[in-house]
DNA sequence: ATATACTATGTAAGTCCTTTCATAAAAGTA
DNA sequence: TACTTTTATGAAAGGACTTACATAGTATAT
C-alpha cells in the first residue's frame, strides 16, 4: 500500500475512472466535460493533492531567487572567507545561495558552459578565477548577472584589491622600521592566462624597495610550494644562508605562518632576527599574532553580494567596479 | 527559409551532427563528452540560440537534484570543514549544493517549516544543530530525507561521533605520559536542549582519570567564551595559579590554541610545563603543532552526503547511524 | 598480434503531460 | 424507425526532454 509520494495525472485518472486526458481536459478546462465526471475527477485531484508537477516544478525553479558562487574547492581559508561574506550578506535576503566548487578551470569552463542555461540562477559571483573573455562574452550573451571577485575583466563588475600597492605598504613598512635586507616568499601557481595576484604583489614590493634605494635580488626570492610542511622545510634551508636581520614579505598568510614555523625552528627570534609581514589577514593571523596586509576577505565577498544585488534591480547600468583597500594590520611578527 | 523560432535539442543535434543524447549531455554536462564533441555542440546551442525548455526538463527528471545543507554561519572552522566534505562528495554527482546558513534556533526552525514545503530539495543535511521531535517528525511527514551530523536524533539517519570515548582517549594518553595534574577548558555555550558535546567529553575525560584514580576538582575546569583572545586572557589568569606540570584537555583545537597563547605568554614550555590536548584535528591544528582528538571533520560531511544519496537511492530503508571513530593525533604539544 | 578495458556516442525506451482523432452513446430530425 | 449530428470520452501519438543499455572505436596490456 505505498502511497505515492507524488502523484501524476495517471493516478487521478485511474482514482476518477477516467482517462488521462479527460483529467487533462479538466485541469485545462479546455473542452466540454460532463459536469459529474468534472467533478470526479476533481475530487480525486483534490484527493491525491495532485498538482501537475513537472509544470510546477519549473514555474517554482523559475520564481526561485537563486544566486551561484563558483568558488575553488575549499582548501585555502581565504576562499572561505569570502564565502563566508557572500552567505553572511544573502543570509538576510530571500536568495538561495547554491554553491559550485571548482578544482580546475577545465571544471569552471564546465560550469559556465551550462550555468548560463540551465542553472536557473537570476545572478553569479565567480571568486578568485580567472575568465577568459570568450566564457566572459558568454555570460553577456546570455544576461546572466555577474560578478568577479579577485580577477577582474573589463566587460563584468568586479571587486578587487590593489595587490601591487600592498606590495608596496610592506616595503614602506620594513624600510620605515630600519631594515635593509629583504626577501620575498610566493607559490608557484602560476595564473592560466592573465596576470597572477601574487606577481603584482611581488612587483609591488620590489619597485617599491628600488624607489627606497634599496634592492630585492632574484635570489632572496623563495618560491615555495602549497603545502605547509614542504614549505617550512624550503623555509629552514633558505634562511639558513640569510644574514640577520631580515625582513621577509610573504605573498600569503598560509606562507608567512611557514616562515614563522622555519624561524622557530632554527631559534631565531622574531621580530628581531626576522621581520615577516603576510597577506590576507585570515583569522588564523591573528592566531599567529601576525603582521600582514589586510584585503578584507569577508567584506569582499559581502560587497559581491550587494553589487549583484543592486544590478539585479536597476539591470543595464554601465559596469561597476569596486576597488577595496588595503591595509597593514600591525601585530608581532613585523 | 524560416529559421525555428524555438529550436528544440533536436535541432541543436542536427546542426552539430550528434543525436540528442550527446547534446543533452552537453548541457547537463553528466558525463564524459569528448571536447570536440562538446565544443561542436556548444557552438550550434549558440548559433540557434538554443535554451532548453524549463517544463520539459523538469518532467524528465522529475527530481530536483538538489541537495540542502543547514549550517550554523561559518565561524568555526570546524563547520567549514565539514561543509567541505559535504562539498567534495557531492562535487561528482550531479546535485546541486544549495547552502543555508543559520544563527540561531528560531532562523533554523523557519527553515525548517518551509524547506520540506517549497525547498524543491532532494535531501537535507543537517550539521551541528540540534532538532526538536517537533520538527523531526515533519521532515518524515513531508518525506523529506534528512542526515544529521554530531546532533543524532532516534528517528533520521545521522553520522555522529562518540564524544566521552574522545575525553577518555585524550585522559588515557596523559596519563600514559605519567602526567596527574589535570585541567579542562570548554566553552560555556549550552545545547538549548538536549545534551552539549563538550559536556560528554568533559564527561569522559573525568571518568576516565577517575577509574585511572586521578582527579579532576572542579577548580580545575575553565568555562571560557568563544573568543579567542578573552579566552587567552582567562587562560593565563588560570595558569599562573597551577601547579606544574600540568596536563589540559581543551574541548575544541580553538581553545587549546588559546591555551599554548597563554602558555607562551607565561613563558611556559610546551609540552614539559604544560602538555595540551585539543580535539577536532582542524587544519589549523597542523599549523599549531597541536596534539590533537580527530574527529574527521571533513569525512563527516562526505558520510553524510554518502548516506543521503543511497536512501534517496533505496528509500524506505531503515535509519541508518555512523558512527566515525576518534583517533588521538600525536603531535608537539602533549 | 590478440585479448581486455575504457570512452565516447547513439539507439531506443521512458517521463508526464497535451492534443488529435476515432468512436460510442445520446440527441435531434425526417 | 432509420439517419444524421452532437457530445463525451479514450486510445494513442506527439512534444521536449533524460537516461539505461548497447556498441563502435580507441587505448592498454600480454
Amino acid at each position: 500500500m505505498t502511497k505515492n509520494l507524488t502523484p501524476t495525472i495517471y493516478d487521478v485518472a485511474t482514482a476518477a475512472h477516467v482517462s488521462i486526458a479527460t483529467v487533462s481536459r479538466v485541469i485545462n478546462n479546455l473542452e466540454k466535460v460532463k459536469p459529474e465526471t468534472r467533478a470526479a475527477v476533481l475530487e480525486a485531484i483534490d484527493a491525491l493533492g495532485f498538482v501537475p508537477k513537472a509544470d510546477a516544478r519549473a514555474r517554482a525553479i523559475r520564481t526561485q531567487r537563486r544566486i551561484g558562487v563558483i568558488t575553488p574547492f575549499f582548501t585555502a581559508p581565504s576562499f572561505v572567507q569570502r564565502l563566508r561574506g557572500v552567505a553572511a550578506a544573502l543570509g538576510p535576503t530571500p536568495y538561495e545561495l547554491v554553491i559550485y566548487t571548482v578544482t580546475n578551470s577545465k571544471h569552471l569552463n564546465s560550469y559556465l558552459d551550462t550555468l548560463p542555461l540551465t542553472g536557473n540562477l537570476d545572478g553569479l559571483i565567480i571568486l578568485s578565477l580567472e575568465l577568459t573573455d570568450h566564457y566572459v562574452q558568454r555570460l553577456l550573451d546570455y544576461h546572466l548577472e555577474t560578478v568577479l571577485v579577485e580577477y577582474p575583466h573589463d566587460l563584468l563588475c568586479s571587486v578587487e584589491i590593489d595587490n601591487e600597492d600592498g606590495g608596496k605598504q610592506a616595503a614602506g613598512y620594513f624600510y620605515k622600521k630600519g631594515l635593509r635586507r629583504f626577501a620575498f616568499v610566493g607559490d608557484t601557481s602560476t595564473a592560466e592566462y592573465g596576470i597572477h595576484p601574487i606577481s603584482l604583489r611581488l612587483n609591488g614590493f620590489r619597485k617599491e624597495l628600488t624607489r627606497l634605494g634599496a634592492k630585492l635580488p632574484d635570489c632572496q626570492i623563495l618560491i615555495a610550494p602549497y603545502d605547509i610542511n614542504k614549505t617550512r622545510e624550503q623555509a629552514v634551508q633558505f634562511l639558513q644562508n640569510q644574514e640577520l636581520p631580515l625582513a621577509i614579505f610573504a605573498a600569503t598568510d598560509l606562507q608567512a605562518i611557514s616562515i614563522i614555523q622555519a624561524a622557530r625552528q632554527l631559534d631565531l627570534k622574531i621580530p628581531e632576527d626576522l621581520a615577516v609581514i603576510g597577506f590576507d589577514d585570515l583569522d588564523m593571523a591573528e592566531y599567529f599574532n601576525l603582521t600582514t596586509i589586510r584585503q578584507h576577505l569577508d567584506e569582499s565577498g559581502q560587497i559581491a553580494v550587494e553589487m549583484l544585488l543592486s544590478r539585479l534591480n536597476n539591470p543595464g547600468r554601465p559596469v561597476q567596479i569596486s576597488k577595496l583597500p588595503l591595509e597593514i594590520i600591525e601585530r608581532g611578527t613585523a
